[in-house]
DNA sequence: GTAAAACTAGACACAGTTGTCTAAAACGTC
DNA sequence: GACGTTTTAGACAACTGTGTCTAGTTTTAC
């Protein structure tokens, strides 16, 4: 896989992101240029320019163009993944207030995760290149973002151990929650646009409020909660 | 706009498709080509073997690539505009039973209009190439399947007139709608599989269980409908 | 300060693509 | 069968992109 002339000094520490300015700066870069125009269409001398680096510099480090577009992929996806895991360790292990704290908690993960640079990335690519290269999209599936799924079952596992919700389907749960909190910024993401603040807020309040009229755990009588009903 | 020395026949109606059969044969090529590759992977030679037809007939008919591209991102919209509607008018007028009248509604959606070749295409291409065509991501939005989200508003709120759901926002209630339907199949879609048919009726039955448990009238005793809670 | 390593700039061969052009072949119609 | 149109196959110029090479410059490490 590796050809022994790798001229990339002695700190080769695969694509691990280390020291190396250059060849950090050449990461980025290449994630902004395959993430605008995609493999076929993202050029190394416009990489190479983005990155303020000369053309050679970026084949020294990394031999040929689709050598480069993995190096990307595996970078965005560990940086995704630290992401997500530091999101998830912010959910109470209490939560005093259900309702607020999955919607704090969806705003934070629809701003880091999935409408952030590398959410849009990740999406981007494994959409329009994930059939042509299927490693790829097994890769985000099972080690990046595709994870958002089943860490989020956990949560509710735990959260419906504490009667804070009543599921039976702990995967679907979880699908679904993502699919809610998609739902009110696909227009944004498919698009490009950042949403605002106001945005994530907002489209957290509605899946959240959805989400809990579906799976919140009924009170004793039977009954859904009254303060689920009463807004409406 | 138009060359004056289009050598297309007698029948150039712009990019209606019309009468002549290579250049539907293009036009499928085209958009087989154009989705698996994106526009800059596309080349014109691809598509003329595809369509098996010399790469001279394609120049003939749509002058450039650009030109081809938009004239295949428009017969794609019309067809799918096209199949949406004749589903939409499918949901009966007075539903006996609502969870299995939406549930066969939310399969066939999702069949003819989410996971097929069109929705596919429209998918990959609003996402890769939106950004550099604002005009694609506007014509999908108001003229393509963007418009699925209206008309199912619309046929929400007829059935909240007719008591048969509670809901506040009608376009909300679409947009989850939809979001709900595709949790299931993103992963297939994200990939390009075809989902199987148990696949699109498990989809389609869990969403419309979630959905329900959301925006289901309350009976007049205000407590969820016994149906709804019963299988929990 | 010096030597090794990393980087730059430019030229290069090679391959692929777009879009044009031409002459010959196939087709449809009267 | 003859005519006009459509299609084909191939050659073509212009361009862009990849990946290599070289020679010179800068940076880094000792």
């Amino acid at each position: 896989m590796r050809s022994p002339n790798d001229t990339v000094p002695k700190t080769s520490v695969h694509s691990q992101r280390g020291q190396c300015a250059k060849r950090l700066s050449i990461l980025d870069a290449a994630a902004e240029v395959f993430c605008r125009q995609g493999f076929a269409g993202a050029s190394i001398d416009e990489i190479a320019a983005e990155a303020c680096v000369s053309r050679q510099t970026v084949y020294n480090h990394y031999r040929e163009k689709e050598n480069l577009f993995t190096a990307v992929v595996e970078d965005v996806m560990d940086r995704a993944n630290a992401m997500l895991f530091s999101i998830l360790s912010t959910f109470p292990e209490n939560p005093d207030n259900l309702e607020d704290d999955l919607a704090a908690f969806a705003v934070r993960l629809s701003r880091n995760c999935i409408c952030n640079q590398d959410g849009k990335f990740l999406r981007r690519l494994v959409q329009s290149e994930g059939e042509r290269y299927p490693h790829l999209f097994e890769a985000w599936r099972q080690h990046g973002p595709g994870k958002i799924g089943t860490a989020l079952a956990a949560l509710f596992a735990r959260l419906a151990h504490k009667n804070l919700l009543q599921i039976d389907d702990f995967d679907l749960a979880a699908r679904q929650f993502l699919a809610l909190v998609n739902a009110d910024l696909q227009m944004s993401t498919l698009f490009g646009a950042k949403p605002t603040e106001d945005e994530l807020e907002n489209a957290a309040r509605n899946a959240v409020r959805t989400f809990l009229r579906a799976y919140a755990a009924t009170t004793s009588s039977g009954s859904a909660p009254a303060i689920l009903l009463a807004g409406r």
